[in-house]
DNA sequence: AAACGGTTTAACCAAATGGTTAACAAATAT
DNA sequence: ATATTTGTTAACCATTTGGTTAAACCGTTT
């Protein structure tokens, strides 16, 4: 591993766990197995570093989330499609949520600076479009797409997010959380499509 | 306003923007109007600044969120009172969910020690059970009472911590995002209540 | 083997930061 | 009125922190 790429790495987990703020360079630079002045040698400041970190994943993960709809599949399909790859990606990448919205809410400018110069659009517009025409048919009840939408990455995401918050308020073991989130796939496809295809209306509904 | 008043103000104010690391002992005398020595005098250092700040604001806010499902409603009304006061609170702190978040990861130790020593624990079990009893009298289809709990709070508090996020994704202004937030209430319920009433086995379920 | 380029290090620097001190002002008690 | 406690300030201190520098190291070229 050359020594920028060691750099990167213990940059990358520094300011994972800490935040910008948080995350000091001699941390990084030890972390790295390597001297302080290295860290500016390659990177200039804790800034750019920064900036780099963001980038180099940004470019890995951001395609990932944004090609999930490109598919020939109908609106059901989809939605599972959706929900299971996006899972997918959080289990693997359990404490990227946290670390977005922590980065998002405090460093606001440099987190969108970051995203625009990396992201292709995410395709939600295809994906409100099969939700047009999922209604026209028949085949789900009228909805919002973007709220349905909004709907599904919240109950994806979310639990990431309150992982900690969740093991206090049930006061229990890593087990019984492991548990929750492995069958969160099944609840939440399950979830949706119940809503979706019930066209009834719903008693107490205002 | 008292001095002290003054110092847990700016200190709220600092912490929520920034988080721990990112706010300066400084910055919060400058925003008080007063002497940095004066945040020693009164709070003897950052750290238990922090803590009695996270404090002050525990004590109000824990307790509205816990005494929420004390009621003799049945399930759906108890559903949609649950969503309705959830909302209710989140609009009036609406910064709160991502300092939560934010603080819970990156400051895990001091985060926790401040709620248990505020919390009542919220009052889940009891939701819980009137989730069993109306699966049982088949108001309900059949669910996971904890999963059921985590979509609801999922789907209540996600739109604030992705907001920024929602804007970009978006591209629009702050009147389309209120907008969304607004028609919160009667999409989450109407959504959790479409799913539940659906006693139906959904297509492409597995 | 001497010169050269990029790489790495130890030592150093200035600014920022959390925290302290000693003197001073303003209430409060005697 | 005066002593005493409480509140407040400016100046100061030690450490941390991001960043720099000059010298050393090392493989390659000549």
């Amino acid at each position: 591993m050359t020594t920028e790429e060691k750099i990167l790495l213990a940059a990358k987990k520094s300011f994972f766990e800490k935040g910008y703020d948080g995350a000091k360079m001699q941390d990084i630079a030890n972390d790295a197995g390597i001297n302080k002045a290295m860290l500016h040698y390659y990177f200039r400041s804790k800034e750019l570093l920064y900036e780099k970190v963001n980038m180099s994943f940004a470019k890995v993960i951001i395609p990932q989330i944004n090609s999930l709809v490109d598919t020939e599949l109908n609106i059901f399909q989809t939605i599972e499609n959706f929900v299971e790859i996006y899972l997918e990606f959080l289990q693997k990448n359990p404490d990227l949520p946290s670390y977005f919205i922590g980065e998002m809410n405090r460093n606001h400018d440099m987190f969108f600076k970051v995203l625009s110069e990396n992201a292709t659009q995410p395709n939600f517009v295809a994906f409100a479009q099969k939700i047009y025409s999922a209604i026209e048919q028949k085949e789900i009840r009228p909805v919002n797409p973007i709220q349905l939408i909004l709907n599904i990455i919240s109950l994806c995401i979310f639990p990431y997010l309150a992982a900690p918050m969740l093991q206090y308020a049930t006061q229990s073991d890593d087990t019984f959380i492991g548990e929750i989130i492995a069958n969160r796939k099944k609840e939440i496809t399950s979830f949706i499509l119940h809503s979706l295809t019930n066209q009834n209306d719903v008693l107490y509904e205002n």
